[in-house]
RNA sequence: UGGGGCAUCGUCCAAUGGCAGGACAUCGCUCUUUGGAAGCGACGAUCAUGGUUCGAAUCCAUGUGCCCCAGCCA
């Protein structure tokens, strides 16, 4: 294999690595430790790729510890085939754990006895009621729940019985544990989730040692305080659950406990990740296994031909956020091409050949260099690679290619009738063969039904007559070239959204971090089926240059002009070659689907103007507008005030300087007010209001004080007092910084002049920090401006 | 219906009150013994309506849209 001189791959800056960021800096934590936790119930798929890169490269950027988890925790569908698929997938992407690998089954005992002190603590019970009438009791969104009958049973009673489940002296379904929290929580993960079940399931691991089994609410935060997780990373529909996890965290005291942080999910147009409907295709024979490169897992996309470092890169590229996002498949496309290219050293192969003799020729042996001359260049360290991966001077990367008189070319390449410009051979015009001279062609052969057989052609050599060559087609000689089959990969679905209800969307539908867990209550459809690409797989037979059969079993190529492929590790042999085409070469010439993509619609067609209404007052409310009016406060923070309890206790009777005040505490005091932490007194508003009155300060000095004071709780006058803050208007004073600020910015001032008028947001934000936040940024503005346009 | 999350070019991500930027895609040009690669350029967005501010993608309010939760799955 090639060394890849590729650019390391990284997690992008974002909101997570922030935290850690500022988890590091403080000391909550010495390192940060992360853990990636799929179930073993399933094969990694393209969409896991990204969880597992998140979880594990932020860790490793950190200089941090990545664990690997399976969790394990339900019987049911779990196995050690899947264990072992799931460590050899991410071993494969290059990810290593050293001795940090964890299966949950293994702390059952630990989880067991946390459970037990729960109950000691009177926070969890042992619950006898079916399961529907627990959802019964649980009650909906608008109603709050109601006890259980047994949800009052003594500890005694809870620890008797918990240890009976464990014993199996009930039936299945019997008994659950309950955790004890709040039925009447508006979050219904907080209604009393199921701690423990009880099932008689034999567990791939664990044997039948267990028949109660925990919870993932109870487990997950327990396995991850249990191996010194400090950021425990999950996908959006998690946020919820989060309750449950700081609520066993605080009420066990666990410390230093992990805190849990979620992301958005990622999902990958054209392709359906589900793990039902995967399994459908596979019985159903419309792949040949979860292998088959046309699947979206991990496997599959190992034997297509992909490499790691192009999956990774891939993660990279799509970047985190907190919103569910569909990717287009150009960017996976993209990352694939981008490693390859590289890497992929150049030989020559026809995958629908079409028989071609020449004439004028003499037989010859040519030395054809593996590596275009970019690639060559490009090339960090001077050298290229063989084949087998050896690095050498460029001019030692070159494979023997037999000439003679019979070769094949792409049936493509030759056109009787050719489209407006083909730049490939027609009868009687002048084609290079690649690093093999100029052909003409002079005679067309037919079949018996009328068909191309074949071409004769005069072999020209550099001398075209003065004829200038229509283009460069690749060929195969016939003599020496080995026979071989060629798969031909494309996408699996015709519509970017298979499983969605608009399949020309895009829409996720998978979990990036569990393998699998849909509804098992409700049938798998089959109309994703429908979509199916029937054009997915295409099989051919043609010829591919002697010289691999020396290379090492596992080389990539780029098969010039038509893309990338490697043997197939399965079904590839020395004496029966079988290529796949990882991806094709970007084509712009004939540009088929991706046009047709007809989902560009203008958005001023969609962007229709609403007037969002003013809100409805109850009378107190009413008055209340009334009454703050009159105090001179402006229409809409008086309505703000009015209907927020909060606020207006803290705006209380403040009278003097109300409407100032009353636009502070509702635009920039509001959020911490209520977050409760305001430690500044709202009677140290006015004193501040007068200031900015009298002309001593700015708006934006005292915007400043104020953030400062939310937390100190110093009265913000006495801020600007022991600091010395006042306003700077001088004109001689301001036009001193305006220079300097100009001076330090030699090209944005050219650009300025230069009609970037835009540019005079950045002069001023500049002056203002130059001055210390203290310049009066409206005398800044009209000096900048006279400054500038003179 | 209750609670929660989210909203920036076609797509994904930035901008942490001061230049709306990058990547992919698309289109054009240059170069090319791969219709590849590379280089250059173009196109193109702050969900809406108000408010605060000298200045808002960012702060406040209201509205709209999408997603998640009511498994003894994870």
């Amino acid at each position: 294999m090639t060394s890849s001189p590729s650019v390391p791959v990284s997690v992008a800056p974002n909101f997570i690595t922030e935290i850690i960021g500022r988890d590091l800096a403080s000391g909550k934590y010495p390192r940060v430790v992360t853990r990636f936790p799929p179930e073993p119930n399933g094969y990694l798929h393209l969409g896991h790729t990204f969880a597992s890169f998140l979880d594990f490269q932020t860790a490793a950027q950190f200089d941090g510890r990545y664990h690997l988890r399976l969790d394990d925790t339900n019987p049911a569908g779990e196995s050690q085939e899947f264990a072992e698929a799931i460590q050899d997938d991410l071993r494969w992407l290059g990810w290593d754990w050293g001795e940090k690998l964890y299966y949950a089954s293994d702390n059952f005992e630990r989880y067991y006895a946390y459970a037990v002190k729960l109950i000691e603590l009177g926070k969890a019970y042992v619950d006898s009621v079916s399961g529907s009438e627990m959802a019964r009791l649980r009650g909906s969104a608008f109603g709050v729940g109601t006890p259980s009958p047994y949800r009052g049973r003594s500890v005694a009673e809870n620890l008797d019985l918990f240890a009976r489940m464990r014993a199996g002296e009930f039936a299945d379904g019997a008994h659950v544990l309950r955790a004890k929290i709040d039925l009447a929580s508006t979050n219904m993960k907080l209604r009393d989730p199921v701690l423990y079940r009880i099932v008689r399931a034999h567990h791939y691991r664990q044997g039948d040692g267990w028949c109660i089994y925990p919870m993932y609410d109870f487990q997950h935060p327990l396995q991850d305080a249990l191996e010194g997780v400090t950021h425990s990373l999950c996908s959006l529909e998690f946020v919820d659950n989060r309750a449950i996890y700081d609520w066993l965290m605080e009420t066990l005291a666990f410390a230093p406990r992990p805190h849990q942080y979620e992301f958005g999910r990622r999902s990958l147009e054209y392709t359906v990740v589900s793990k039902r409907k995967l399994r459908r295709l596979v019985q159903g024979g419309h792949v040949s296994g979860w292998d088959d490169p046309r699947m979206p897992t991990l496997r599959a996309a190992r034997r297509l031909g992909v490499r790691p470092q192009a999956i990774k890169a891939f993660a990279s590229a799509i970047g985190v956020s907190r919103t569910n996002r569909t990717v287009d498949l150009a960017v996976y496309e993209n990352a694939v091409r981008d490693d390859l290219n590289p890497t992929a050293p150049r030989v020559l192969a026809v995958i629908e050949p079409l028989a071609v003799t020449l004439s004028h020729l003499e037989t010859r042996t040519l030395s054809l260099p593996y590596w275009p001359d970019d690639v060559v260049q490009a090339s960090p360290d001077g050298l290229v690679a063989l084949p087998g991966g050896e690095r050498v001077k460029p001019e030692a990367a070159v494979r023997p290619v037999a000439l003679s008189n019979t070769l094949y070319i792409e049936r493509q390449d030759f056109s009787l009738t050719p489209p407006k410009g083909f730049k490939r051979l027609t009868l009687g015009g002048v084609v290079r063969l690649r690093g093999a001279g100029l052909i003409r062609a002079d005679e067309v052969i037919y079949g018996e039904s009328g068909e191309v057989t074949g071409l004769k052609a005069t072999w020209l050599g550099e001398d075209s007559g003065g004829l200038k060559p229509a283009g460069v087609i690749h060929w195969v000689d016939a003599q020496s070239g080995l026979s071989a089959e060629f798969r031909l990969y494309d996408r699996l679905f015709r519509v970017p959204n298979p499983e969605g209800p608009n399949h020309d969307d895009s829409l996720p539908d998978f979990d990036p971090e569990q393998p699998g867990h849909e509804d098992a209550a409700q049938p798998a459809s089959s109309d994703f089926l429908r979509f199916l690409n029937p054009e997915s797989l295409k099989v051919t037979r043609g010829f591919v240059e002697r010289s691999v059969a020396a290379d090492p079993p596992g080389t990539r190529y780029q098969f010039e002009r038509q893309g990338y492929f490697w043997p197939d590790p399965e079904d590839s042999r020395s004496d029966a070659l079988v290529f796949n085409r990882i991806i094709t070469l970007r084509d712009t010439w004939g540009k088929s689907e991706p046009a047709l993509k007809g989902k560009t619609e203008p958005k001023s067609a969609r962007a229709e103007p609403q007037k969002a209404e003013a809100p409805s007052l109850t009378p107190t409310q009413s008055a209340e507008v009334t009454r703050l009016r009159a105090l001179g406060v402006a229409e809409a923070e008086a309505v703000v005030l009015a209907r927020d309890s909060v606020l207006s206790a803290y705006f209380a009777d403040t009278t003097r300087q109300a409407p100032q005040v009353a636009a502070w505490v509702v635009n920039e005091l509001g959020a911490a007010l209520r977050a409760g932490e305001v430690r500044l007194q709202v009677n140290d508003l006015p004193a501040l209001a007068d200031l900015l009155a009298s002309g001593q300060i700015s708006s934006r000095i005292a915007k400043d004080v104020l953030t400062e004071s939310l937390e100190s709780g110093e009265a913000p006058a006495g801020i600007v007092a022991r600091r010395g803050l006042k306003v700077v208007s001088d004109t001689g004073e301001l036009a001193a910084i305006i220079d300097r600020v100009l001076a330090a910015n030699p090209g944005k001032l050219a650009e300025y002049k230069g009609g970037r008028t835009g540019l005079l947001g950045f002069f001023t934000g500049q002056v203002m920090r130059a001055s210390g936040g203290q310049a009066d940024p409206q005398a800044v503005g009209t000096l900048l401006k006279a400054k500038l346009d003179s």
